[in-house]
RNA sequence: GGGGCCUUAGCUCAGCUGGCUAGAGCGCUACGUUGACAUCGUAGAGGUCACUGGUUCGAGUCCAGUAGGCCCCACCA
């Protein structure tokens, strides 16, 4: 028969079966309904009078311009597993969520829809614009708030928070107010990055640098008072050039002694410019001269700050060249001055020459424009005394990172941070609290809590300082402004400091490190103990995600075509701790099948078992009279919780996702499921269909418990169709099953082994037969499983295989063939049905081979206990193993080579 | 210029403290209408664990170096 008719054919029988449940587990029947039902039940509520072990975790918060992506797809899903795991536990558990208002991001996005409609900002004014911000983020932001539901996060929604919220606002408020009275805040002009497009200072975390092939330029500047003499200078930027006012040298360097006090005019300006010795200077880079341009270079910012040197921001905000600069450049961008400039100095012939030169410039993290370095009045956080507690408390050991390796990067930022440039001239975030008295002759700066009327000193006019903060400047308070600090609120005193904080390499310097920091300064204590430190989804040749790439994969989609516990299983699967997880965009089914396989198979399994079970098999297995194949499924469910809970305890998601697998399919379904099914049959009331009964109950249920984290919806959906399942009972609410050593049954682990080794022997049968298609043999079976073992003691290696098995004979398959199930009957014959006629030259090949590699590996163990130092130094169960793998391997071999010359000479 | 990471089956990756006849999923081959599941089952092919040295009774695992790839930080014009 052709493949898909014989599909056809199976599929109209499978039709034809009329059952309660689908063959096929359909997420989208379930998933949504138990997800309301969950938070109507208030499951996922934090109660903050009764936290005595609190687990924490407060969510990165995404921006509220955010769809939801695969990395928050990622990142939220490990949140969960986590918080779903502890909840389940009985820790009082709190996973609060909210979104950031996101400075930069928000104000482009309705910067850009303003533009659509032919208008700027500057059109509507800042409190119509701001107005117009809110509502946007009124109408289209918090998107992802409701997409976090669909893919299972239990959340506190109660407690959810905006950055800009009143609270967070008061916070925002009060921390700056006591930095400042600490002077741990201070306003000065420094060399800032600035973006021209965004026209705002950025801090150094959020200009990105990337490697470019630029040029770099020579240039000649003639001397003042040698003007046949000329200096080389070289640049990567010539426009700055318009702003240079002075050249430098090493103080050491000999070539250039007598130029030092001299001056040099610049060109195109006919600025003098001295010519000064500073320590910064490198001799060997290029002329050995550097042109300084302090307002446009922080080196040359700080060399003018030790010779005392103007500075003159040749720039607009726009990066228009401005008027400071001669007129001919004025309006022009500054990749059009460029060329003019190396134009007219080309003309007056002092470009020298141009090489190839690669070096790293930086870009806005928002917008991706080059940012220019440039002179700015902006306040800044000074962060030294700040980091010292974080730095200590990684040191100490009391803050740990998963992966380990980035404590140590954390502890390097940590090390040599730098100021924080916090002002933003933007519209949209925290207002700086910051008032300036407009009588000149008064001058007074406000820093308070609350909004003044007029200047305390002289009762003048005040105006609030134009520029919003750094939206960092709210994250970093995140931990505890979000549980109402600066008040002291009963969620404060339950839920501070936190658990865990989960999140993406990349936000490590903008937001944990800075979140230590705060943590210590306002709290006296850590925000969190543990950094989970996840990967970055990336598509299948390792780029990483985004819209402009059209690589992404939507989270929702992959929902709607797989389910949400598909879905998080491949994600919690995929991503082993610190590493990245690639997903192919382009085959969505080959990325997701095994986690939408893995959920249709449990749901077969129990839709399976369901018929055979009653309320009265809600018992304790233990009180029932088990068999071999119980006590073996009940020592295999403890090992599994013990080594799934052990991988949870330590952050090994992917490694609990896979256990939890292994044993659901390989240990459960595949032999527990087989073994039982004879029994199942059984009448109520006997010893044996009531232990396997019970048995299945609690088992099924508990492995559904421990792939509840990472599988929420049918793990749930099941669970409540168990035997004993209550109403009102959930997964959700646990208990998290607890790893009873006792249950350990290493008799029935060993017989059971002994079991699958004879099952696969006997399946072997088939290669030393050759019949024709449709017929196969009958084994004779003399005992039962639980003999199995007696009669293994009693034989001696060598039939040790065939221990149990009377007779082999060729047959037709029975009419009603028992299963699987005969194996564990003493008396009963096995049908093992035959896969058709075996080619038997391909089959004395495979056994050459096959000896072959068999002589080999004898070989290697033959020469290690041959090695008087392996026998001396190795532990005893080593030497023992090795000496029983010589044995088997031999016998192996002899077996095969008695099966090969079966088959007689090639021919 | 500093720091970190990676290189294991055709593909994506596991492999924690050295004991491995190196695993999983996908893909591939053969067979299968077995009353849970074809989103399945059974069997199978496929790997000098990048390379070179070292430590060790024993190295995918530890150390050093080489080659290739990636990331982060940094003010060399």
């Amino acid at each position: 028969m052709e493949p898909y008719r014989r599909r056809q054919v199976f599929l109209e029988r499978a039709s034809a079966l009329s059952t309660e449940l689908s063959s096929r587990y359909d997420p989208s029947d379930s998933e949504q309904a138990l997800y309301r039902e969950w938070e109507e039940r208030g499951l996922f509520h934090a109660d903050e009078t009764r936290a005595r072990s609190p687990y924490v975790i407060v969510i990165p918060p995404p921006n509220v311009t955010n769809v939801l992506h695969m990395g928050h797809g990622l990142n939220n899903t490990i949140q969960d597993v986590l918080v779903r795991w502890r909840r389940m536990q009985g820790r009082d558990t709190l996973w609060l969520p909210g979104t950031d208002h996101a400075g930069i991001a928000t104000q482009n996005v309705v910067e850009r829809e303003l533009a659509a409609e032919g208008a700027t900002r500057l059109d509507l004014g800042r409190d119509a614009f701001v107005e117009r911000v809110w509502e946007w983020v009124h109408e289209y932001g918090g998107q992802i708030v409701e997409q976090l539901k669909v893919i299972g996060c239990s959340c506190d929604w109660s407690r959810t928070r905006f950055t800009l919220d009143e609270g967070l606002s008061r916070a925002v408020r009060e921390v700056f107010v006591r930095l400042y009275e600490k002077e741990l805040l201070y306003r000065g002009r420094y060399i800032i990055n600035w973006c021209p497009r965004c026209t705002t200072a950025l801090s150094n975390e959020e200009s990105e640098h990337r490697e470019h092939d630029g040029k770099l330029y020579h240039i000649r500047y003639p001397l003042a008072d040698e003007p046949q003499r000329f200096v080389d200078v070289a640049t990567t930027r010539p426009e700055t050039m318009l702003g240079d006012t002075a050249l430098a040298v090493h103080p050491e360097d000999e070539r250039y002694a007598d130029l030092v006090g001299r001056k040099a005019v610049l060109p195109l300006v006919d600025r003098l410019l001295p010519i000064v010795a500073d320590e910064f200077v490198d001799p060997e880079f290029g002329s050995g001269i550097v042109k300084v341009t302090p307002a446009h270079d922080p080196n040359d910012f700080e060399i003018a700050g030790r010779h005392d040197l103007e500075a003159i921001d040749i720039l607009t905000d726009d990066a228009r060249i401005s008027d400071a600069a001669p007129e001919a450049y004025r309006g022009q961008d500054r990749l059009e001055a460029r060329e003019s400039v190396l134009a007219d100095l080309d003309r007056a012939d002092l470009l020298v020459r141009i090489e190839d030169h690669r070096h790293s410039i930086g870009h806005c993290y928002r917008c991706d424009t080059v940012v220019e370095p440039r002179l700015s009045l902006q306040w800044f956080v000074r962060m030294e005394p700040l980091a010292r507690p974080g730095l200590k408390a990684y040191r100490d050991g009391q803050l740990r990172f998963y992966p380990e390796r980035f404590g140590r990067v954390y502890e390097h930022w940590m090390e040599n941070i730098r100021d924080w440039c916090i002002s933003r001239q933007l519209w949209w975030g925290h207002r700086i609290p910051v008032w300036y008295c407009q009588n000149e002759a008064c001058g007074e700066m406000v820093v308070a809590r609350d909004d003044p009327d007029r200047c305390p000193e002289c009762g003048g006019a005040l105006e609030q300082d134009p520029d919003v903060l750094d939206t960092w400047f709210s994250s970093w308070l995140w931990p505890f402004s979000t549980l109402g600090w600066p008040e002291e609120t009963a969620d404060l005193k339950a839920f501070y400091p936190t658990s865990t904080l989960c999140t993406a390499s990349e936000i490590l310097f903008f937001w944990v490190a800075r979140m230590v920091m705060a943590g210590y300064e306002f709290m006296g204590e850590l925000p969190f103990t543990d950094v989970l430190i996840h990967g970055t989804v990336r598509d299948h040749i390792g780029r990483r995600m985004s819209k402009s790439l059209g690589n992404g994969i939507d989270p929702i989609e992959v929902v709607q075509l797989f389910g949400a516990d598909a879905m998080r299983f491949t994600l919690i699967r995929g991503a082993a701790v610190g590493t990245d997880l690639q997903l192919n965009y382009e085959d969505l089914e080959s990325a997701f099948r095994p986690g939408r396989n893995f959920a249709n198979k449990i749901w077969n399994a129990v839709r399976f078992a369901l018929p055979y079970l009653q309320d009265a098999d809600a018992v304790d297995p233990r009180e029932r009279e088990l068999e071999l194949a119980d006590r073996w499924i009940l020592s295999r469910f403890a090992a599994a919780t013990d080594q799934i809970t052990a991988a949870l305890e330590a952050y090994r998601l992917h490694e609990a996702a896979e256990l939890t697998h292994a044993f659901v399919w390989g240990d459960f379904c595949d032999w527990y499921l087989e073994l039982v099914k004879g029994r199942l049959e059984g009448e109520r009331g006997s010893g044996s269909r009531d232990a396997a009964a019970a048995t299945l109950v609690y088992v099924t249920r508990g492995w559904l418990t421990l792939l509840h984290p990472v599988m929420p919806f049918v793990t749930e959906e099941l669970a409540r169709r168990l035997p004993g399942a209550t109403p009102e009972a959930s997964l959700v609410l646990g208990p998290w099953p607890s790893w009873d050593p006792t249950q350990r049954d290493t008799e029935a682990e060993s017989a059971m082994e002994a079991l699958q080794e004879f099952v696969a022997t006997v399946r072997n049968l088939r290669s030393e037969y050759h019949v024709d298609p449709g017929t196969g043999v009958t084994v004779h079976l003399q005992s039962d499983a639980s003999d199995l073992e007696h009669a293994l003691a009693a034989e001696e290696r060598g039939v040790r295989r065939l221990a149990g098995i009377t007779s082999v004979e060729r047959s037709a398959p029975p009419v009603d063939g028992p299963g699987a199930s005969a194996v564990l009957r003493a008396g009963t014959e096995l049908f093992v049905p035959l896969s058709g006629v075996i080619d038997v030259d391909r089959e004395r090949t495979r056994l050459e081979t096959e000896v072959n590699r068999l002589e080999g590996l004898l070989a290697s163990a033959s020469a290690r206990l041959g090695n008087e130092a392996f026998l001396a130094k190795a532990p005893k169960d080593v030497v023992e193993r090795e000496r029983q793998k010589e044995r088997s391997l031999a016998e192996q071999r002899d077996r095969l080579i008695e099966k090969r010359r079966a088959l007689g000479p090639t021919g």
